[in-house]
DNA sequence: TATAAAACCGATTGACAGTCGGTTTTTGCT
DNA sequence: AGCAAAAACCGACTGTCAATCGGTTTTATA
């Protein structure tokens, strides 16, 4: 499932590009531009080298249309969460999931009470995926 | 989560700093660079650089004890890791905590199928200690 | 095939971790 | 109090990486 390594975290210019690509579908530089850059008042290649930064991190797929490439993400907004949060796990060295999910639930429980329930609901709703799968 | 803004993520040195001072609890420059300085042939000072950096980052306290400082831990382990997988969620645009959750949940089953378990004893238990607050 | 559009290249800037030499401050001891 | 050792602190330099953009090369099509 998570076989390559996936270059994170990302800057905050690449998370917008992301951004934009999951919300609005494929794109060329140009299209993308319209709307990052332009109000920022960033160039055409600022924008152009951060899909090619993006490309070459495999995070974006592209395909030459006529003559420009259109891009497109190559994980799901929700896959590059769960990719980036188990980085960070590894990262600090979380062997023990047990205090680590411990201290989640707490937290989350802390955030807002009717989250247990929220997470309750998620347990169920997976457990149920899981048993579809086989 | 957590409203604290805490400069996540670390570099690596900064991570087994803080890995060692978890797991052997309290320390002064001199302990730390003993153990992760030596073999590495890392100056006295670049690992003093670390905790002080460490330290302004609100990530350790430390205490005066005779001439030298002794760092401790300012989070827990687990703690830090929510909070950088929190971080991560809410720069990906996961900004309700449902999504976040879900991502959470989907990361805990792929883990170990039974983490759906352990996760739902959790809640329960948090369940439990939540009603008997007041 | 000339040319406009787009990709590509390379240089620069700005953060930030890691690194460490050198200076200042602190402190324990005589 | 005075001194030497110990430790903290300061500042410089390196390496990495995102962001930025000007300039050059490639390429498709009118």
């Amino acid at each position: 499932m998570r076989s390559q390594s996936l270059n994170l975290p990302l800057g905050q210019l690449e998370i917008e590009v992301l951004e934009h690509l999951w919300e609005s579908g494929p794109a060329d530089v140009k299209a993308v531009h319209a709307v990052l850059g332009r109000d920022q008042r960033r160039s055409l290649n600022t924008v152009q080298s951060t899909l090619d930064r993006l490309f070459r991190k495999q995070l974006l797929r592209r395909e030459k249309v006529s003559r420009a490439y259109v891009y497109t993400p190559a994980i799901e907004r929700e896959a590059l969460l769960v990719e980036a949060m188990g980085q960070i796990a590894e990262r600090l060295g979380a062997r023990d999931s047990g205090a680590f999910m411990a201290s989640f639930v707490k937290l989350a429980e802390q955030d807002d009470p009717d989250n247990l329930d929220r997470l309750q609901r998620l347990i169920d709703a997976q457990r149920v995926q899981r048993d579809s799968d086989e």
